[in-house]
DNA sequence: TCTGGGGTCCTTAACCGT
DNA sequence: TCTGACGGTTAAGGACCC
């Protein structure tokens, strides 16, 4: 009674930069790097172009451009990415309620519980079909894998990749994994590969033979246990469905070291009024706060305190990471401060206002141990709890348009300045900023996107995601016709039109795509 | 020009109470 | 009363994943 093939992971191939692809007709066949493009930034991922230059995720996107110099070089953009993925999702639950998203490229799926396969050559039916479904609705590529269990089916579809499909027939997988890398395993990391290595254990048969006892007491009990299981192929983890956020933070990499205590306060309260911004949107309150501090020598410490009870006041988060980072010697200097929230309760908006006067009352202890006790009964107006009021207005100045932000948080200060008030950049105020990536409209040549900017000037190319490549044009930063857009979708209203397909050399365009002044 | 951002889980140590 | 074992909670750090 062995299990059937019938967990399915999907993998979406090179996701954001084939998105990327997708959307901006001139980059296909052509190495497309995203992810951050400030002096700081790391590559979220490569088309597989790009991969040839030895480009690949994680890598400082610095290095990346020195190995691969005439790639585009794009931020990414989360919003239109989600909505790609809530497509795939939608037909992941089609097949089956059993959907486990392990990011927005990566899902498992239950066949058999959703009744979409119960042998192999179902599976694999099932499978190709989704493959063109999901090439249908969005354009793009997906490698699927299909096992018995979780961990297996994840190894095949790395094994698909690109666009491909893999079955491992039961019965099959212990001489299949034998050779393979233990860093094949999810869980084995650089740190438990290198010691492993040293141990001699270099592929997973061999793992198998060192035997549980020596890998607990190699790796730990919860790891060694683990790792025995999957090197002999066992795997019973179900695939579950919805599971409950357990903290939200935000962190911000500065382009450079932060050495003023000042500076580094106020960003610290910046970074929790986010944080609340994102704990509330998603309906939740939690209890403890956590600031992290990544020092000049990439040294990283965390602080963090547990409250009485939950809260999403942005005023009781900010004065606990202040009082966190009191304790914090920042000399040297701070690269990265970072604030989170974890022990999420799903608290909404009636609660507020017993959180707020709990927290009031926490210095008091006595008193707020009571409080803590107060049936949520008392829920107040919302309009009333005057702290609620503020911060909605403050989480309201972020979600301005575009997500854009998180392409360039580094450049916090110009790139908030959008919308907000509080920018005290006295100079320059029309000063617009344009990352390459951007969509933008032309009032006169339509949607488009940034290909790169610098000394004053924005180069965008005109072309959309049904369009033959399209054409450049050079515009001074501030031309009134030009503004950010939407993403449009990558499959939709095919906009037939117009398909003159002149010459318009698409070509080299890629090589625009740099957008640091440095031409 | 070294090394992002958002998470999860595990381990260890300290501390408290039984 | 002293001591030890043990469990739960908190805090800090680390490994790992995409």
């Amino acid at each position: 009674m062995r299990a059937a093939p019938t967990i399915l992971h999907l993998d979406m191939d090179a996701f954001y930069a084939s998105v990327e692809q997708a959307a901006k007709p001139s980059l296909r066949g052509k190495a497309v790097i995203v992810g951050g493009l400030g002096p700081r930034g790391v590559v979220a991922t490569a088309s597989y172009e790009a991969r040839r230059f030895g480009v690949h995720s994680a890598m400082p996107t610095a290095q990346a451009r020195r190995l691969c110099p005439n790639g585009a070089y794009l931020i990414p953009r989360f919003t239109l990415y989600r909505a790609v993925s809530d497509l795939v999702m939608a037909r992941l639950r089609a097949l089956s309620p059993l959907v486990e998203p392990l990011s927005l490229d990566e899902a498992f799926v239950d066949l058999e519980a959703g009744g979409a396969a119960f042998d192999s050559a179902g599976a694999r039916d099932t499978a190709e079909r989704l493959r063109a479904d999901i090439r249908a609705a969005t354009g793009l590529s997906a490698s699927v894998g299909l096992a018995g269990s979780k961990m297996l089916a994840k190894v095949a579809s790395e094994g698909a990749k690109p666009d491909g499909l893999l079955l491992i027939e039961p019965g099959t997988e212990r001489e299949l994994l034998a050779p393979m890398s233990v860093r094949t395993l999810p869980g084995v990391g650089p740190a438990t590969g290198e010691h492993l290595r040293r141990a001699g254990i270099t592929t997973v048969g061999e793992l198998a033979d060192a035997g549980e006892d020596e890998l607990v007491r190699m790796t730990g009990r919860a790891h060694g246990v683990a790792l025995y299981r999957m090197a002999l192929g066992l795997d019973d983890r179900p695939v579950v469905a919805e599971r409950d956020a357990k903290s939200v933070s935000v962190e911000d990499t500065f382009d450079v070291d932060l050495h003023d205590r000042v500076r580094i306060r106020g960003e610290v309260q910046r970074l929790a009024e986010r944080c609340v911004g994102r704990l509330r949107a998603s309906g939740h309150s939690g209890r403890t706060i956590v600031l992290k501090v990544r020092r000049y020598d990439f040294s990283t410490l965390t602080r963090s305190e547990t409250l009485r009870g939950p809260t999403d006041d942005p005023a009781v988060v900010r004065e606990a990471a202040a009082r966190l980072l009191e304790g914090i010697d920042t000399t040297g200097g701070v690269r990265l401060l970072g604030v989170g929230v974890s022990g999420l309760a799903d608290y909404t908006q009636e609660d507020l206002f017993a959180q707020a006067e709990a927290q009031a009352e926490a210095e008091a202890e006595a008193r707020a141990q009571a409080q803590a006790q107060a049936p949520a009964g008392a829920r107040a107006p919302v309009g009333e709890t005057d702290s609620g009021g503020a911060d909605v207005a403050a989480g309201a100045q972020g979600p301005n348009g575009a997500d854009g932000g998180a392409g360039a948080p580094v450049r916090a200060e110009a790139a908030a300045g959008t919308g907000a008030a509080d920018a005290p950049v006295g100079e320059s105020p029309q000063e617009r900023r344009w990352p390459a990536g951007t969509d933008v409209r032309h009032g006169e040549y339509g949607p488009g996107w940034v290909q790169g900017s610098g000394v004053g000037r924005v180069t965008v190319r005109f072309e959309r995601p049904g369009s033959p490549p399209g054409r450049v044009r050079t515009f001074r930063m501030d031309d009134p016709e030009l503004e950010p857009s939407d993403p449009l979708p990558l499959v939709g209203e095919a906009d037939g039109e117009h398909a003159k397909g002149d010459g318009e050399h698409a070509e080299e365009g890629a090589g625009g795509g740099r957008s640091g002044g440095g031409g």
